[in-house]
DNA sequence: CGTGAACTTGAGCACGGTCAACGTACGTGG
DNA sequence: CCACGTACGTTGACCGTGCTCAAGTTCACG
């Protein structure tokens, strides 16, 4: 299925219905998202569903396609030559990925677990950008996101300890997510993801939920989810105490 | 001195020789980085000169300056409520810096030691680059290669331990500053700020320093110049071994 | 059920942090 | 010119967080 993308995305066969939606207005910032815009300038294009712990792209790959987590969950990886992993971040559901200025990727694509994507032409997303100053708004937003969230994250790897790096994670996954009932978070990553990505080990990944458990701040029904009982020292220990 | 840069920045009233040199053209993509641009469409920007120690912008301030550093060495930070700091990067002499899609800062940039500074307006060089797509490629490249900086940092703070930080850190430097005679490197940066950039302390950076001495990777004249005397050795390190 | 992968927990250790003392360089004023 | 002060760097002793290694436990799936 993967090799039928390329074709698709350049194949303008069964543009029917998409004149009426293709246009995005220059003028207003609104509300149309470069997520939107994708799904509406390229309806037609690949929708794949993978099985969980496969590479979508790596490191060195070229940059033809952006992608469209439909559901489930991706990790974005950069393997040294020695053998470590660090997860660079996580795309969840709704939100697009391998968008980047450079002709090679510099990180691989993972899926967690059972993800759909959709792929879209990084060659047709450009040509659209060169006539559509709010399009490349939205493209330059989407990648300075990106860097505010490297900077960031930053921060937490360089000054803050494991309570302060986990209860970082659990809060800006709660923003991304968006939190049940309950204040119930669903954790769609396992935890030597999360290890890898807070720049620890899965063994303290382990006895640092266990200590926020034991001080009341969250609860554990299970390794796949979590309930936030305490959102404001959570959000004390994240900034720091 | 800083309270003019607004003006000279938005007067034309010296445009005498600029009209040959402004104009870049579309189409090659070749050797004119968007600081070249910055000079040459800006001529007359503010120089000032600052003593070490100084805060440029904070975080929160309005983006409306681009800054390039024509001497010395600025250092971008983060600092938190609690009172730590995470220096991001630091910025060497010919390189810009305050470059950023939002309209606050999200971070402070300070001079490390004495430092001549030439700021443009940021207005201007949108407004130019909104009729020059060279010029927008060249914004949307500096801001890209400032993601990879961070994602690499990322790998660093995540993976590394002392000696394999250093290693890249020195390696890095001297990629950008470049090494003397006798792979002489220079560090315009004090212990401190190298401890806050690598997410250590200052001791460690200290006996890490000592550590790479006895291993005859470097050799420590004084506390500002390095050799890097096993160049293969240190990029082992940063490769990690 | 049985099997394997993921998760959890424990015991011991090491790297890097903390605290404290000392050394060095530079700049100022006597 | 030296005496002094201050900021920065270095070194040592001790401690603690998080890592390593190893043994269980739980869970999902065949």
């Amino acid at each position: 299925m993967q090799s039928t993308a390329r074709l698709d995305n350049s194949n303008s066969r069964f543009s029917g219905p998409r004149p009426a939606i293709a246009v995005v207005p220059d003028r207003h910032d609104g509300p149309v998202t470069l997520c939107e815009f994708l799904r509406n300038t390229q309806p037609f294009s690949v929708r794949e569903s993978l099985p969980r712990n496969t590479t979508i792209y790596s490191e060195g790959d070229s940059t033809d396609q952006i992608y469209e987590v439909v559901s489930g969950t991706i990790r974005l990886c950069k393997h040294t030559p020695g053998g470590r992993r660090h997860v660079l971040d996580f795309v969840l559901a709704g939100e697009i990925f391998g968008l980047i200025e450079h002709s090679e990727h510099t990180m691989s694509a993972e899926t967690v677990g059972d993800v759909t994507l959709a792929s879209y032409s990084r060659g047709r997303l450009d040509r659209l950008a060169a006539g559509n100053a709010v399009v490349r708004r939205r493209i330059q937003s989407a990648i300075s996101d990106n860097l505010l969230t490297a900077q960031q994250q930053l921060l937490i790897l360089g000054c803050q300890d494991s309570r302060e790096r986990l209860a970082s994670f659990f809060l800006r996954l709660a923003e991304r997510i968006g939190l049940e009932p309950g204040n119930r978070l669903e954790l769609p990553m396992g935890r030597q993801d999360i290890a890898d990505h807070l720049g620890l080990t899965i063994e303290t990944i382990c006895r640092t939920v266990r200590i926020l458990h034991r001080a009341g701040v969250v609860s554990v029904p299970n390794a796949h989810e979590l309930i936030l009982t305490d959102l404001p020292a959570l959000r004390a220990l994240a900034v720091e105490g």
